[in-house]
DNA sequence: TACATTTGTGTCGTGCGCGATACAAATAAT
DNA sequence: ATTATTTGTATCGCGCACGACACAAATGTA
């Protein structure tokens, strides 16, 4: 019975990404606490780093998180002197996020950190097989969407 | 400079990897709402209809969690009557998990959720562009990975 | 046997992540 | 101009995730 091999935790697609999600994140972990950050404060910072001056709606669309999760979080930030958080003039719903200097600061540092998470990868914290086992998945997974959409067009 | 490029949203590898499991997560959830349980329990429930009369420690190690989050999501399956909690007799240490009844009776419903998902992925609530851009963002970190231990091992 | 170390499980505190809900500002409809 | 709807942000509650730490049972050592 198929259904039998589908319920298997190794036949489990989702498995293996939540997995190497939270795998990866520990692997940031070192890194981003010697700046006082979190993976998901990271994120925003990435996200104002490229471009300063954005709405809180604008991250939770960029990073696909809700408003309950972002809001709490740039307030923590906020409380950190990371960023500072200002009604919007022309909207006064918006809530716009800027860096402060400090904030501005830490992308010297970060710019490391993308280097030394590779290096990392590459010796003890995070085992190849287990990422190249997510690629596997992904691609039989990819292989069966495709039948399915084919046969659904059909 | 490289490194501002690196420190861009798009360029991030483990981004991807942490949305698309967030997103299938939140795939998952109507299914596992009719059954009652979240996709960390869903998890366990698989190791257990696998293989019943499981100790903590190795459904820790099934999931790459820690004890201090299976500990208490076991009490909450336990208080939900999925489950049942008792200590080892040969190791008064251990604490050996096994299925209820009810568990067991929920791995029929659970047999459609594979076939469910896929279905629901088919559709609207994900879309297809977001986990092949993973694949192919996965593709060329490895590629980046095996140069890199190419070097080392020279 | 006495003591030190390891192992298995658990609590506590903090930070997400999200559904449900609230609320005011902005916009649309009548 | 009033009222209804939409939009942007936020609070609340619950369930993870995990580092730090606690503690008793089991094991190793002198």
């Amino acid at each position: 019975m198929y259904k039998e091999e589908q319920l298997k935790l190794s036949s489990q697609v989702c498995f293996p990404i939540y997995s190497v999600s939270r795998l990866l994140t520990k692997a940031y972990k070192p890194y981003l606490d010697t700046m006082g950050i979190t993976y998901p404060q990271y994120l925003v910072l990435l996200v104002l780093w490229e471009n300063d001056a954005v709405t809180v709606n604008e991250i939770t669309k960029k990073l696909y998180l809700n408003t309950n999760t972002v809001s709490p979080l740039l307030k923590r930030m906020e409380k950190a002197h990371l960023i500072e958080r200002n009604r919007s003039i022309s909207d006064e719903r918006s809530v716009v996020i800027q860096l402060t200097s400090q904030g501005k600061e830490l992308k010297k540092v970060a710019s490391q950190v993308p280097d030394k998470l590779l290096q990392v990868l590459l010796t003890t914290n995070v085992n190849l097989p287990d990422i190249m086992n997510l690629k596997d998945t992904l691609e039989e997974w990819i292989e069966v969407l495709r039948e399915q959409k084919i046969k659904e067009i059909k």
